[in-house]
DNA sequence: GTGTCGTAGTCATACGTATCACCAAAGGCG
DNA sequence: CGCCTTTGGTGATACGTATGACTACGACAC
């Protein structure tokens, strides 16, 4: 123990908390501060939080990590997190391998940020939540992407370039961010196919056929997510058609595939790490008690190889 | 407190701990436990760390998250860590990104599993150590990928198909892995030209054209990673040159872009799942004071659309 | 009756911190 | 001088658990 340098346990607990204004002389902080260095002294992290009754931990619950789309909201919210003292735990949340056990306990945890994805979050009793990309109009606070205005900005886009027939490749999740794509996209194009699929490439791709061998095939395919674009690419691909000569294909996210796909895709750029940080804002001034404003971050059109206007126009 | 369910909280902790055989009657056993279950009660996490002196957590050490295939060794981590009542933390150690503070205090951690890639992992004191993916023959335990034997299959495969020039598209990161690599592929194969590159696609592309554009085009092109053979797909159709009839490429990992590439990648998938549960065995091995085995986990040849015999034979 | 042993449990304590309550010394003031 | 206030600090306690020491009570042997 740094007792042993000169002074109290007390004294010393109170200059490590930078609470030593008026209650310790100057001086005093000084031999503290360095005595604490020489020996390498820090504070027992489990003897404070048994006496605080506080973690300064924070649970960001995430569908997957094998997502480069999460790894960002990760590292946005877990820079908030470190500016104000709080830790980040992550729990992926794959609902094929067993929940085994949490990687800290519900009772260790000042808060929990998570994913409107994956699964629900339930058994938590009362610990303050903020929920990633939820219904604004839900009872825990959201922040979200404005996915609408991404959508229309697709929209904008490719009938500006002369589309007049666009399909929907969209995700088969039941999420609040995937329904207002559809909406959008729906008020904002002449949408005139849709196909479903789960959020991976074989899949994508089967949907994506279908979508294609229909009568009236669509000038465009707008995928709710870069990853369907992938499959979309395949179908296109296996039809001998040409991105974008023949079809037309956008995706959202910009995550890494978007660049690494030949011709590169056009997207919604969808700012991860500011929604982490966002997010991790808004639960950490919930904690303070404060009731944080939703927060809608607009995404970014990110025009690239795979549009252009359509054979016959 | 659960106390107040008859019996001292001596007995409680006792029976909680399973510590009970011997100790007390089976039939108080079971009353205790219907108590803690009706009381929904459990055991203070920061009041049994602060008792023991352990936290029964492990760090992660990993370059980023923001790659699918450091998520596959989490989660592989993570399992083996749940079975035996650990959790895990992960620190991405980005280095743009400041080290800000760590998620957890290296005092409130039994050990560490860290990546070779992404910085030294310094300044931990001597807590227990299992480094993922590094030299044998180093001073901390190791559990590899045989990527010496991934390479010399790939090697047989090219020249089986035929291929007599072969070019090494490298990852410049000075590490074990790729070290081996690179030696075991020009021990194996007629390698005749040799480029390096950051792992991002721009800068794979751009190394990829120099060697293509070089004398003596190599007639196949070995990439240390997937991502790295996404970058060699844009040189080629930069080239006017097809995969495979121009050019096979190859990869490692089997990460997600080696699928949503057109056509699909051969590659060597790395069981990076079975790595990080593999070396979460090592460490909890460790922790009860045994010295693990190095692991050698070999990896898979899959060959995909991105490989065929050269044009000229 | 006394000593030994096994069973079923309780008591007391320590882990390291934060904080409330207290206290000594040094002025300031009438 | 007696009383109050400010400055600079210490003592004691509680957080909830795990565990070594101890105890009450029979049973059993001598």
């Amino acid at each position: 123990m740094a007792r042993a340098a000169g002074v109290s346990q007390t004294t010393v607990s109170l200059v490590l908390a930078g609470k030593s204004e008026g209650r310790v002389k100057p001086e005093t902080d000084q031999a503290v501060r360095e005595a604490a260095r020489r020996l390498g002294y820090r504070p027992n992290t489990a003897a404070r939080n048994l006496r605080l009754g506080r973690t300064r931990t924070i649970l960001l619950v995430v569908p997957t990590l094998t997502s480069p789309f999460f790894g960002a909201v990760y590292t946005g919210a877990a820079r908030v997190a470190g500016e104000r003292g709080f830790g980040v735990v992550v729990h992926p949340w794959d609902d094929d391998a067993a929940p085994a056990r949490s990687p800290v306990d519900v009772e260790a945890i000042d808060g929990v940020l998570a994913s409107s994805l994956g699964g629900g979050v339930t058994g938590l009793g009362d610990v303050p939540l903020v929920v990633l990309d939820n219904d604004p109009a839900g009872p825990a606070p959201a922040v979200n992407f404005d996915v609408a205005g991404g959508m229309r900005a697709i929209a904008r886009h490719l009938t500006g370039l002369g589309h007049r027939r666009i399909g929907h490749l969209a995700a088969a999740v039941d999420a609040w961010t995937f329904r207002v794509r559809g909406a959008a996209l729906a008020e904002a194009a002449p949408v005139v196919a849709r196909g479903t699929t789960a959020i991976d490439v074989p899949s994508a791709r089967a949907a994506a056929l279908t979508l294609l061998e229909g009568p009236d095939r669509p000038s465009a395919l707008v995928c709710d997510d870069d990853l369907l674009a992938a499959g979309a690419y395949k179908a296109a691909r296996a039809l001998g058609l040409d991105v974008p000569r023949d079809l037309s294909v956008t995706g959202v996210d910009d995550i890494l595939v978007a660049t690494a796909l030949e011709p590169e895709l056009t997207t919604v750029r969808l700012p991860a790490e500011r929604l982490g940080a966002h997010a991790m804002t808004a639960l950490l001034s919930r904690l303070d008690g404060e009731t944080p404003p939703n927060v809608s971050l607009p995404g970014e059109l990110i025009v690239r190889g795979s549009t252009a206007p359509p054979r016959t126009v």
